[in-house]
DNA sequence: ACTCTGTTCGAACGAACGTTCGAATAGCCG
DNA sequence: CGGCTATTCGAACGTTCGTTCGAACAGAGT
């Protein structure tokens, strides 16, 4: 908070009659960033028919937004669960909701091709592929958004789509 | 400090006894994890000629560290990058060998098979998806080391290998 | 001019943290 | 037994943190 203070040029004390504590604060960010994060989704998937350019445009959607706000993303990373039961229960059902739409498009994906992959394992590997990016992103040396969406989307796609054709049988 | 006091049964003094600071712990803490973690993995790897086998070999070494240690890891992933500069660098070479062993064994793979793609991006991606695990893993539902890296290496595999024959012109 | 409401702030409080210090204890060697 | 070293601990120190309180200030309405 007294970095918030300084940085924004207001007292310490002047952000309490904002804000009625830390985790309230936060928390407000939290759903402000999540909300529209889904709410761009939405609105970038609408009328788009193809189940491969729908899973390319959630990737495409969720890097643009991390690299466009990489401090934010790197705090929301990292204090993902410290929200209390009242506070935390909003944000988590947005996340579920975000969540379940990209399940839906990796459904809608198997049902169109006649997959056979474990949806909730893909789904978590592609938010580890893209949510490790807080991690190593260095905008003077990596890509931007939207090339690095392009290569996530290959591997990802190309993996549940090919499978591994080499050792189809695994226990 | 005082949490590991109360969980140890030493006094908090007591802790101070053996480890000169916090930081100092944890560093040991960090060093002695990652050095494990590439160890264990050159001795699987020895022997092995196979360019796809190393690399499903590299991601199950990976997991089976992570979930055995889960708690360990949430925390290893969670403070990486506070350690001042004398402890900071010695964790970071470690971690810089592991990452080029991954390199190392991407670059054998991409040129046996003549393919086309980022290297760094590709192992980034893979650490993502292994290293978001900590974040989801619920040992009560989920399946366990060797199958999920089973899965996870499918993905990756069919995905580096295979590429995406759909769309493989890509700007 | 006076009040009322909305806004801002310096100063402080209590708690938690990393760390230190001196005393107490235990085991061993002469 | 007496002295030595290794080990353990209660108590405290200084700092940082989230939060609160009462005063100060500004502007609008009467």
């Amino acid at each position: 908070m007294r970095d918030l203070s300084r940085a924004s040029g207001m007292s310490l004390a002047g952000l309490y009659y904002y804000f009625e504590s830390k985790e309230r604060l936060l928390f407000l960010i939290q759903r402000h960033t999540f909300s529209t994060i889904v709410q761009r989704l939405k609105g970038r998937l609408e009328g788009v028919i193809d189940q491969e350019e729908c899973i390319r445009i959630f990737i495409l959607n969720h890097l643009e937004y991390f690299l466009a706000n990489p401090q934010a993303m790197k705090v929301l990373s990292h204090e993902a669960d410290v929200l209390k039961n009242g506070f935390g229960s909003e944000v988590a059902a947005i996340k579920r909701e975000y969540y379940r739409i990209c399940v839906g498009l990796l459904e809608d994906l198997k049902r169109s091709r006649a997959l056979e992959f474990s949806t909730r394992i893909a789904v978590l590997s592609l938010f580890g592929m893209m949510n490790w990016i807080y991690t190593w992103h260095n905008p003077r040396v990596d890509a931007d958004a939207e090339h690095l969406a392009g290569e996530m989307g290959d591997i990802f796609l190309g993996g549940v789509i090919n499978g591994n054709k080499k050792t189809p049988a695994r226990k």
